[in-house]
DNA sequence: TCACATTCTTGCAGTCTCTGCACTTTTGCG
DNA sequence: CGCAAAAGTGCAGAGACTGCAAGAATGTGA
């Protein structure tokens, strides 16, 4: 079984290459100009790169803006997370956070990102609605787990139960990852925020 | 101070019938051939209405479908919001209830669109997309009810609080307003489900 | 009842995002 | 070098959405 080879092919490479590029005229100019304002034509011409290819690597005009989307968890990683023990919430906090930071930008993306989302609040609803996207496949995941921890649940509370999980973790997620990316600065683990707000829910809905 | 005048002009009642067609219109095609396969032409067309109409009343192809924006609640409500002291949670979920279940569309709609949600997810993520966008507004109205509530505390904790209380009540808000329209055959009100929701929260998020 | 102001609907032209398809270029490899 | 696979590109077009200005419907006051 092949891991990622380390060393990377021509082909590779240019695609790097091209897709750091792109984003970074990309942020660049909705920085400047404002999300709005800025149209893919205008990327491609500030990458020198074809519209057609521009949907090709990034897929909608915003693509190039918010980043990959977040890998699917391997199998492994999967089987993991339904066999486990732990803390239900906190373990699928990391699985999501696992496949969401898997592809690390280079320094000049990450932190003109970092701007553009402060600056443009309508870009986390973008991001949102790309997780919700997920959403199906998550309570299902979740679901799998409560099944093989309590047999004896009821199907219908076990989806409910599933839903409910898989929100509140959808729903603290965007915070936690603006902790974690502000503070970036501080070597913190993502796990140490996790773990923060999940005390701080249970604090929140405590009578 | 004109509250609603119970009584319609013209106007307002021609506004009504035209939207009811509409939706009814838009909801009958997207069950039938699924949302992708349905151009607002298409409902036009079918509802006898010229297309720069309907993005007047409608503004996206999808607001036909998944009914009329949340309403801003007004300012009675949020002030007694941001001065009340009950369980804070609760009380930001029965705003956000408030507001969204404030119109109630006519019967057939209201079958209609519970049927589509069930059968393209896709919807939700709209849906969850546009409360997105309220984001912001929800955890400023919730700092600011914290920071008479608490008034030692931090700015920025409360910032932070603030923004994880807004996402826990947005997170878990889909799953309520599911189980509500799924059983609205039973006369239980919201709040029943906000509290059931929140309890199991509470037990979710327990160690 | 009739003008007049207001509000609403509509057509039109145009911009922008996104897609399928066919064609050319680039890359990997023997 | 030569060939096959992969990737980039141009083009034509569908479809969502917007600003504008003309035309229709509606409310109002005399």
């Amino acid at each position: 079984m092949p891991t990622a080879a380390p060393v990377l092919g021509l082909r590779e490479r240019n695609r790097l290459r091209r897709t750091r590029r792109v984003e970074r005229a990309a942020l660049t100019l909705a920085l400047e100009l404002g999300v709005d304002n800025v149209t893919v034509d205008m990327i491609c011409e500030a990458s020198d790169i074809s519209p057609r290819t521009y949907f090709n690597y990034f897929g909608t005009k915003e693509g190039a803006l918010i980043g990959p989307e977040p890998s699917v968890p391997d199998e492994a990683f999967v089987d993991e997370f339904v066999q486990a023990r732990g803390p239900l919430v906190e373990d699928l906090m990391l699985l999501i956070a696992r496949g969401f930071f898997a592809t690390e930008p280079d320094r000049d993306v990450f932190t003109m990102r970092r701007e553009l989302y402060a600056k443009e609040p309508s870009l986390q609803a973008v991001q949102v609605a790309r997780m919700a996207g997920k959403r199906q496949a998550t309570a299902e995941l979740v679901r799998r787990r409560l099944a093989s921890q309590h047999p004896d649940m009821p199907e219908t509370e076990a989806r409910d139960e599933a839903q409910l999980v898989m929100s509140v973790a959808f729903g603290a997620f965007p915070v936690i990852s603006r902790l974690w990316i502000e503070r970036s600065g501080e070597e913190a683990e993502v796990e140490t925020y996790i773990h923060a707000a999940i005390a701080r829910i249970r604090r929140i809905v405590s009578p």
